[in-house]
RNA sequence: CGAGGUGUAGCGCAGCUUGGUAGCGCGUUUGGUUCGGGACCAAAAGGCCGCGGGUUCGAAUCCCGCCACUUCGACCA
């Protein structure tokens, strides 16, 4: 392919409103063309690389035992009313009539595709386990997408879906699975990415992982451990601290004139916040009904956490005149009757407490929950917070990043194959719901994520694995015979061996040809020029900048084979 | 869903306050000079100024409505 004929377009400014370097980077490449909100055509490069991706899945999803299918991007709702999702999912589905006023909807996921698919066919345990996935568009209707094609409303996705008979043969396939995904991400080049244990959600289920890519410019926020592997996002780390108790005293009601935030409490009363009782509140989203969490004042709600445990949608509260909550002063004494009250973890052996007295301007200090509470229940609800103690090896050395999911895996259960009824028979002769594995990657995301994770000022650099193509021709002065006539010999034989080649035979600046070669993020350049051929050489650098040579003319065509051949062994592909 | 911002050439922007011929840089085309990190000179093409209404002799500019995009927040498998 010569550059000339590339369709696709750099820009030497970046565009507007760009937030992260992968974005920006794949606008000015011309990778990206957005057609509307969260939603771009991608350019041929773009497309090479993310087939390219796509074959390592496959590859790695066959050597799981995998077998490919094609569900359909549209389905008609039924099935989603099947499962219950059709109502249980909010506007993320994209729900749309057909000709003849059929309910339809735009595949987000395809949990309920794969369960309708299987129930006529898989009929017999002997039939199991297996394993189907696919590699397709899907539509959500994200009310906020960003960051290029980090967060869209339509993607490729390959997703899979397992079906087994007994949760230990889910267990040791999900195993497989999660083997299977770190190789995908070591062969695409982002060994970085990590597995971390993770709230499953809305997907139902109890285990599952998500794989993140570290990074300052992610959206999700991931829990650590600095002395061993210990890994979770946010919503199933839990908060673990070591309390001091304080000094038993008795509960004192005190003036605070104006005194609202924890922060003006501390200063006023001269103590930490790891000392008073903070109020967090909420309401159902049901009734409005109010939900206050207390929670050490240092700490902060983990919302996820705590929807989890009142199994039931909140909302940050609005506190009104007539709601009967003195915002500011709210204690775990004197709340209106109907409210929720839920203690956090963080205050459980805490002897003396600063907490708010429902009424205005009145703190209580000395508070004490076991003397003036009685027994509560205590729930983890907080965020877990750098320095929290590790739930793992016990050491106070938990810390958080941030990072962008690339792919995640569930063990979903019974949750579809119940409600949607799908049965097999088993040996004997009992009718039984199959147990469900799912297992997800965005394959633009993904691609957007190695960007990210390997890029410099200039441009991205590909790994050899998934790089566009493996080694960029540049043509210096190209109105001299002998630096076109080299050009084409290299070109024609590195083709002829497999290698896939980009050839800039444009009569442009050196300046702008290595400026646009730097946005293709080639990892390997040829540069032929007649400086170069004057001295018998070519010279051969990789975009990483760790390696650059005068290679003699007759052996460049080895050298770059070579090179190419080792660069993808390492990365467990073949030229 | 809440709060801001922006819509003018392929891209980046100025012009709007104070209404009067549609501008600049990059890119594109042509000719010439250059040639190892976004060269130079000369010429040219390219616009429903987001859409609809209003005010006015006259609207990119002022007023009203809508739409789109975008940032932050809420939400999210």
């Amino acid at each position: 392919m010569k550059v000339r004929n590339l369709v696709s377009k750099r820009f030497k400014e970046t565009p507007a409103d760009c937030q992260i370097a992968s974005q920006a980077l794949m606008m000015r490449g011309g990778y990206i063309k957005p057609v509307g909100n969260g939603i771009f055509t991608l350019f041929p490069i773009t497309k090479r690389i993310t087939a390219k991706i796509e074959n390592i899945i496959r590859q790695e999803m066959n050597r799981i035992d995998g077998q490919e299918v094609l569900f359909p991007v549209t389905m008609p709702a039924d099935m989603w009313r099947k499962s219950g999702r059709y109502d249980s999912i909010g506007s993320e589905l994209l729900r749309f009539k057909d000709r003849s006023g059929g309910d339809m909807v735009l595949g987000m996921t395809h949990e309920e595709a794969s369960v309708q698919l299987m129930t006529d066919v898989a009929d017999s345990y002997t039939q199991y386990p297996f394993m189907i996935y696919q590699i397709q568009t899907k539509f959500r209707d994200e009310p906020r997408c960003r960051g290029g094609l980090i967060r869209v409303r339509e993607f490729t996705m390959k997703d899979a879906y397992s079906f087994h008979t007994s949760q230990e043969d889910l267990e040791q396939y999900y195993m497989r699975c999660y083997e299977a995904y770190n190789r995908i991400y070591a062969r695409c080049g982002v060994p970085e990415v990590v597995a971390v244990a993770s709230d499953s959600g809305m997907m139902g289920g109890k285990v599952s992982h998500e794989y993140m890519l570290l990074t300052d410019v992610g959206e999700d926020t991931i829990v650590l451990c600095h002395d061993c592997d210990y890994r979770a996002n946010m919503e199933a780390a839990p908060c673990l601290l070591n309390n001091e108790p304080g000094e038993i005293a008795p509960l004192e009601k005190v003036d605070t004139p104006n005194v609202k935030t924890i922060e003006d409490l501390c200063a006023f009363l001269k103590i930490k916040p790891q000392q008073t009782c903070k109020a967090v509140m909420y309401q159902r989203n049901v009734d409005d009904s109010f939900v206050i969490v207390f929670v050490r004042g240092d700490l902060d709600v983990n919302e996820t956490k705590l929807r989890n445990y009142l199994k039931a949608e909140v909302h940050p509260a609005v506190v009104t005149e007539d709601s009967g909550i003195h915002a500011g002063f709210t204690g775990p004494m004197g709340l209106p009757e109907g409210t929720t009250i839920v203690y956090d973890s963080s205050l459980k052996g805490i002897e003396w407490l600063a907490t708010g007295a429902c009424e205005d301007d009145k703190h209580y200090i000395g508070f004490n929950i076991a003397r003036d509470i009685g027994e509560v229940e205590y729930v983890d609800v907080a965020k877990a917070f750098d320095g929290g103690i590790c739930p793992v090896c016990g050491k106070p050395s938990i810390y958080t990043s941030r990072g962008i999911e690339v792919g995640n895996i569930f063990q979903l259960g019974t949750k579809y194959t119940e409600s949607m009824d799908m049965t097999y028979v088993d040996q004997d002769g009992s009718l039984k719901h199959p147990i469900m594995g799912c297992y997800g990657i965005g394959v633009g995301r993904l691609a957007a994520s190695v960007c990210e994770a390997h890029h410099d000022d200039y441009g991205p650099v590909w790994p050899m694995s998934i790089a566009p193509w493996h080694v960029q021709i540049c043509s210096l002065r190209v109105d001299q015979p002998e630096v076109i006539e080299m050009s084409q010999k290299l070109y024609d034989a590195l083709t002829a061996r497999g290698v896939e080649v980009l050839w800039d035979d444009r009569s442009v600046s050196a300046g702008v040809m290595f400026s646009d070669a730097d946005l293709f993020g080639v990892p390997l350049r040829v540069i032929v020029s007649p400086k170069g051929l004057q001295n018998g050489t070519i010279e051969i650098a990789t975009r990483d900048k760790s390696m650059k040579e005068l290679v003699p003319v007759n052996e460049a065509e080895d050298f770059v084979v070579r090179f190419v051949e080792d660069a993808l062994a390492k990365l467990e592909c073949k030229l």
